[in-house]
DNA sequence: AACGCGTGGGG
DNA sequence: TCCCCAAGCGT
């Protein structure tokens, strides 16, 4: 028995029903296979779920979404994170469209030729929407391999190694189930801690678990501290309860979303009185207690609250790319975590 | 080829 | 409270 037929004979008696997955024997249409693959990139199942049955039920087709506005998607997408995949989900959406007929290719170069379509997720359509034996290594694979050949090279380093030792177990047949099966493996039984050896059906190939390091695998190179920045964020509130927003330059960190004005985001002390210059328009700005903490992928951020109540005086005004947003209809604006974390702080105290 | 890019859950 | 890390990609 290889190694594949043992994890397909698993994976069949295992086999968990998501909202992607088609029942047993069937595909799953190209365009769900993409759409799922994208939200899942750093991204775990239980976040996926939710938003990937709004976005199919709001648009059924690929060229539904390619037809949609970006902000719609933007908003859609709120709380996701990574937010130029949304940004690259749309972009991709419209070249499935134009270039391919509303078709998504089935070749890996066409594939990788898409945005947001980089080696993982390129292998992963083919195997999983065309059945194709293409090999779709993310992280859980590179777990389950690192153990079952007691690699011991740290990542990222060893990644080359994995790739060749993932590719070499890819069967011919059943290449869709194979390659969710190992996914599924490293996210159910192969787990970062406390991995389930016991239930595990590669038990006996397993190199780490024979000699007894299974979950100190993979090994990773030691990784960078992050620094603070912090700024002052302002909420101007409407009597009518709406809150001003302004949206961000189209790419860098939360690309195209929107968000309250703030200070610039710095390392360093914060002065509050040098950040209160910053204020978008002139009022009484009170400072509230406490502070908003947020981690992003590579710093801390720590912000003051300001908030005012706008006089209906000077609301006509505003900068370009200000808006108003009424409070019970955020849920429609493309506005990231750590935002709404700000008008909650603000508007709850 | 490093680095920039979100968020939430689990230990 | 903190750290880890998750179905990675673009530059």
């Amino acid at each position: 028995m290889t190694h594949a037929d043992r994890l397909l004979a698993w994976y069949d008696r295992h086999r968990r029903t998501l909202p992607w997955r088609a029942a047993p024997g069937e595909r799953t249409a190209p365009y769900r296979v993409w759409l799922s693959e994208i939200m899942l990139q750093q991204t775990t199942v239980a976040t996926v779920g939710e938003y990937f049955r709004r976005f199919v039920e709001r648009w059924p087709t690929v060229e539904a979404l390619a037809a949609a506005p970006l902000d719609d998607v933007l908003s859609a997408w709120a709380g996701l994170g990574y937010y130029a995949r949304a940004r690259n989900l749309h972009a991709c959406a419209q070249a499935v469209s134009d270039r391919h007929g509303g078709r998504f290719p089935e070749d890996e170069a066409s594939l990788l030729a898409l945005p947001g379509i980089g080696r993982y997720t390129a292998a992963a359509i083919q195997a999983i929407a065309f059945d194709r034996p293409a090999s779709a290594v993310d992280g859980n694979v590179e777990r389950v391999i690192a153990r079952l050949y007691a690699i011991e090279t740290p990542l990222p380093d060893a990644k080359p190694d994995i790739q060749v030792r993932a590719a070499r177990l890819v069967p011919q047949q059943r290449a869709g189930d194979y390659a969710q099966a190992m996914m599924d493996l490293g996210a159910t039984v192969c787990i970062p801690r406390n991995p389930r050896c016991v239930i595990c059906p590669l038990m006996q190939n397993c190199k780490g678990r024979k000699l007894g390091i299974a979950e100190e695998l993979p090994r990773r190179a030691p990784k960078a501290e992050k620094p603070t920045r912090r700024g002052l964020a302002f909420v101007l509130l409407r009597k009518d309860g709406a809150v001003l927003l302004r949206k961000r330059p189209a790419k860098g960190l939360l690309g195209g979303m929107d968000e309250v004005p703030s200070s610039p985001w710095r390392e360093g002390p914060f002065v509050e009185s040098s950040a209160m210059s910053e204020a978008p328009v002139p009022a009484r700005w009170t400072v509230m207690t406490g502070l908003v903490r947020h981690t992003f992928t590579h710093f801390h951020l720590e912000l003051t609250v300001a908030r005012a109540i706008a006089t209906t005086g000077r609301l006509a005004g505003l900068a370009p790319g200000t808006s108003w947003c009424e409070l019970n209809k955020l849920d429609e604006r493309a506005l990231p975590t750590v935002m709404r974390k700000v008008i909650e702080h603000a508007v709850k105290a």
